[in-house]
DNA sequence: TTGTAAGCGTTATCAG
DNA sequence: CTGATAACGCTTACAA
């Protein structure tokens, strides 16, 4: 069932359907009574107009991509959540991508992307200029936004990950630790290495050299918290506190603490980092800093969206200015940081 | 830079460049020197197929669409990625669509999706005939696989709710138990339903009757959990174990347990739903049912490609047989469940 | 082996 | 206010 079968039921053209229905149909210029009919014969028919269609003469699809590491991890699931949220409510649909970290599925997914004529997407996790054919990629109207520090020209929203670090960092420092470890995820990973930054920086500010053997780095799972103290614990000189990448590995972390006896946070504090929902209801409740996953989501389509409206369809490589939106993180203060055990003793070699 | 661009620069007309580079391009007859420069010109150019016009014009999109309750939520995450990965694999995309358990929203969703043309598309989280215009839905050949139990006809991949839910019960009641309690989600769930089902078979089964009390209706969440435990602990004749409708609200029973200072599981068993990757990390280990939620989504997408490979694309309703694929489900004993406290009193009015 | 041309289902321009 | 008709970009008989 087409425009046409409606156009001859309802005894019209398919001009007038077309008016009738189409994208703009309430500012157009018809005799009430042929739209009322238009209405109720397409009704009665079930019609639902092809989108394809649509798009191809109208040149936009208003389907966004999106594209993330994993969705099955919980920050991600958040920002998903909220690009999602914004993109439907503005009448986009979004098409989502898994690139597992691997640059070379995200340019696949880039080029089904264009392909698919997609009027923008966004991408989330890490990009470089090497992960995809740029030349090819301008050559048509699809709009970029990217969602954390990147080596791509065009807006974006980030959080500042390295000024998180040093904020919970520094409640560390503040509390008199002075062997502090910090369980990283993949150093790949752009926000990682930031979080690396921030620690270190919050480090060298009290004077304190960093110990690379107190970074550690790993995935962003609870196994490889577990793991990772492990390591850590067995260690001479063991550090009095442990700052985590994500939540997940302080999971993994409290576990194995449990595990060998040692009470957090009075023998050793933890600190996680997202404040997925369930950091509140562990026992300790996990110190950690807020990060505002859905916000990112709808921010970032948001900056996407806004360009869409704004930007003619022609533009050819016109990706809107560098506007970045950082978004404001949060350290949020529970149970699982103290004073460390002993007070602090003199510096060892 | 279209069909047509390749075609003028390479000297050839346009139904050669669709020979070249269309869907079945290796099945197709043409000289291999034709087909290299057609193949260098539409590199050079950085030429890009569009889509939506061979959608158009094959009438199909090689887009699934993708229903469901919510992706935040861990079940629904690892489901999204297993349907995400084999319909890439298969080179199809996959469009994502959150109901947030409203039918309305879950309406207006399948008819954007059968605008926009999907060959198929995969509602998990409950759908009846009532929530969208089936009569509509049959005209376009679109098709369709649920997940979960569900009263439209069609394919659908299920997992045992009821025997998984008695699973775990007997689990308690071997142990001793005879007041469990049943810390449920909203009720309007057909998989919630389900599990209380089980439970309360479990019990007729060894002639305990099911105690209305004794089930609390709430959400999904730890924050659930920790309010329904508070309510259960108080009462005089109170439970000595409790099974949760999902881990995250185990999470908020444990927390709520240690609140109280109640030793889990030596006072109070506690068992979960879903095995999610904490579960393992939590101390007590959580004992809980593992749900294959990753291949639940595979097996969503294969069955929902196997019809599009099968049927013609013109078969106008035909939604393929009733196959039902039943996946297993798993009791995973861990450490939060032990035998009751005290031997069984005699029982109580 | 390759080219011509008729769709695919809309929208949009231009007359009437 | 409405009706033809030319795009939109690609596929696919049908011819050459």
């Amino acid at each position: 069932v087409s425009i046409r079968d409606v156009a001859s039921a309802a005894g019209v053209s398919v001009a007038t359907v077309s008016r009738a229905l189409g994208p703009n149909a309430e500012s157009v210029q018809m005799k009430a009574e042929t739209r009322r009919r238009v209405l109720q014969v397409s009704e009665e028919l079930g019609y639902r107009p092809n989108d394809l269609a649509r798009a191809l003469s109208q040149r936009r699809t208003s389907v966004l991509g999106l594209i993330v590491p994993d969705i099955s991890n919980a920050y991600y699931a958040g920002l998903v959540r909220g690009v999602e949220d914004s993109a439907s409510t503005a009448g986009y649909r979004v098409v989502l991508c898994n690139t597992d970290r691997d640059l070379g599925r995200l340019g696949q997914y880039l080029d089904t992307l264009v392909k698919s004529r997609v009027d923008g997407v966004i991408i989330a996790g890490g990009a470089t200029e090497s992960s995809f054919d740029a030349r090819v990629f301008h050559q048509y109207p699809t709009k970029i936004v990217m969602v954390g520090r990147h080596e791509l020209s065009g807006p974006s929203v980030q959080i500042d990950n390295i000024g998180a670090a040093e904020l919970v960092t520094h409640h560390l420092l503040d509390l008199g630790h002075e062997r502090i470890a910090f369980l990283a995820g993949p150093l790949s990973s752009r926000t990682i290495q930031d979080r690396i930054t921030g620690y270190g920086n919050a480090l060298a500010a009290r004077g304190i050299d960093r110990d690379d053997d107190l970074v550690w780095e790993g995935e962003l799972s609870e196994e490889s918290g577990y793991r990772g103290t492990r390591d850590l614990l067995f260690r001479a000189d063991r550090p009095t506190a442990i700052v985590c990448a994500n939540d997940r590995i302080a999971v993994g972390v409290l576990a194995m603490a449990t595990d060998c006896g040692l009470n957090v946070p009075e023998q050793v504090s933890v600190a996680g980092f997202d404040d997925v929902s369930i950091s509140s209801y562990l026992r300790p409740r996990l110190t950690t800093v807020a990060i505002p996953t859905y916000e990112i989501g709808t921010s970032a389509a948001g900056l996407l969206l806004e360009q869409l409206e704004t930007t003619g369809l022609d533009s050819p490589a016109g990706r809107g200015g560098e506007e970045v939106l950082l978004l404001p993180t949060q350290l949020i203060v529970r149970d699982s940081c103290a004073a460390p055990p002993r007070p602090p003793r003199a510096a060892v070699g």
